[in-house]
DNA sequence: GCAAAAGTGTTGGATATACACCCATGA
DNA sequence: TCATGGGTGTATATCCAACACTTTTGC
């Protein structure tokens, strides 16, 4: 609801930002993207990556051009996660902040766009003193992220489309930080029916050779049931 | 993360508000509080309870201030749920907006504050055309706050401090708009030790009378099993 | 004694967990 | 033939849904 704004002479205006927080899948770990802060205010520390939001801008739109404009990474699967609006969050100035996260596999992201913005991966177990609540902003969307990760196909993306079953376990045992058993998770698999079986196998990893999968979006649309 | 705002000399900037989401519970149904436009823009249209954040405001306080502007209620369980910012979901202004939503007894909502502000109360399956991306707003909010009742303890404000198990039920049945059967639901409540029964009847519902239990903030932090 | 609401158990199906061996292949 | 990773089934416990009758009491 908006109020009359005709008495809106306010000189001091609240700024918007977005902060990213991006997760990548490496050696079967989760890592945070942070970057370091060259200039003042918190010169030297650590932060998420971050902007103000434009004015002809959606935040959504701002949260993915931010995540490109560091990543050169796009179409990833974001989602906001919450806004952060405390007072004195920030102390030398009024900003109220949306965090979007999104997981993305480290190999594709560019090296020179890492150290072009001083950005650096850490071990999500040795997140080092954020900025303002960015400790807590991580907090929060680690929970989230462990919790949607079960329950949605959010982390296909960080598979090549055609993939093997061994890869998809490693991957949630990873994400989740947890090992989990090979029987169980494979007759979970079977049950939905949108990941498809090819005739075709990898043979990179064992002489064996494990069969391919694909996950296809339109036999998902019909039932879309996901829990892992 | 912030970036240096030296160069910050946009004229144009963006609004940060907040819209509450309230349900009021009233036999045994769910409805919604809305307000009707006396002004323009979109004047005589049904919009949301919302205002902009101050300056020197939490977030959370702005929305905990709006809904105690307007219904008098405080220390209500507030939940915010997500945060709005298509560049054109307002087409003179631009304005992002977190929402926020609670459910309250609409029988301790005092009238004199809804004919003040020309508010009223919907059933939740007759919610008119709103203004904005309001009606967005109220869809995510109905099953964000359905999923979290059967998941956390958030309906016993709704309740007195002591409370029967019929009343209980019925409650539950009606914010979730489906019939629960009644062993199953008591066999579920049995579960929850921080649930206790006292020796102390409600005879005005009954011949035989049911009996009261408290909700007991204690026991519940010790296990905190909810699910209905 | 009867109407009206409170209270109580059991069964069957589905789902989750724990657990150990054989298979296919290249070297 | 053997080392390596891929693949498979069963038994148990737990959870959830469906279902109908007895109890208490004021009138």
């Amino acid at each position: 609801m908006i109020k009359s704004n005709s008495t809106n002479s306010n000189i001091q205006q609240i700024k918007v930002a977005v902060d990213c927080i991006i997760f990548g899948f490496n050696d079967n770990k989760l890592e945070l993207l942070l970057i370091k802060k060259k200039e003042n205010p918190e010169k030297g520390k650590w932060s998420l990556i971050g902007g103000f939001v434009g004015f002809d801008e959606d935040l959504d739109e701002a949260a993915n051009r931010i995540l490109s404009d560091l990543s050169g990474l796009q179409d990833i699967y974001m989602e906001q996660i919450k806004t952060f609006g405390k007072v004195d969050r920030c102390s030398f100035d009024r900003i109220i902040s949306s965090t979007y996260s999104a997981m993305i596999l480290k190999s594709r992201y560019t090296e020179d766009k890492i150290s072009k913005y001083n950005a650096q991966w850490f071990p999500i177990t040795e997140v080092p003193d954020l900025i303002f609540d960015h400790n807590d902003m991580v907090d929060i969307a680690i929970k989230r992220m462990r919790r949607r990760v079960r329950n949605f196909p959010i982390a296909f993306n960080l598979l090549p489309p055609k993939f093997t079953l061994p890869q998809l376990q490693v991957l949630y045992e990873g994400i989740l930080d947890e090992e989990l058993d090979k029987r169980n998770f494979r007759r979970k698999v079977a049950q939905m029916k949108y990941l498809v079986r090819l005739d075709e196998k990898d043979m990179s990893e064992s002489r064996r050779g494990a069969f391919l999968y694909r996950f296809d979006e339109t036999l998902f649309e019909n039932e879309q049931n996901f829990n892992l």
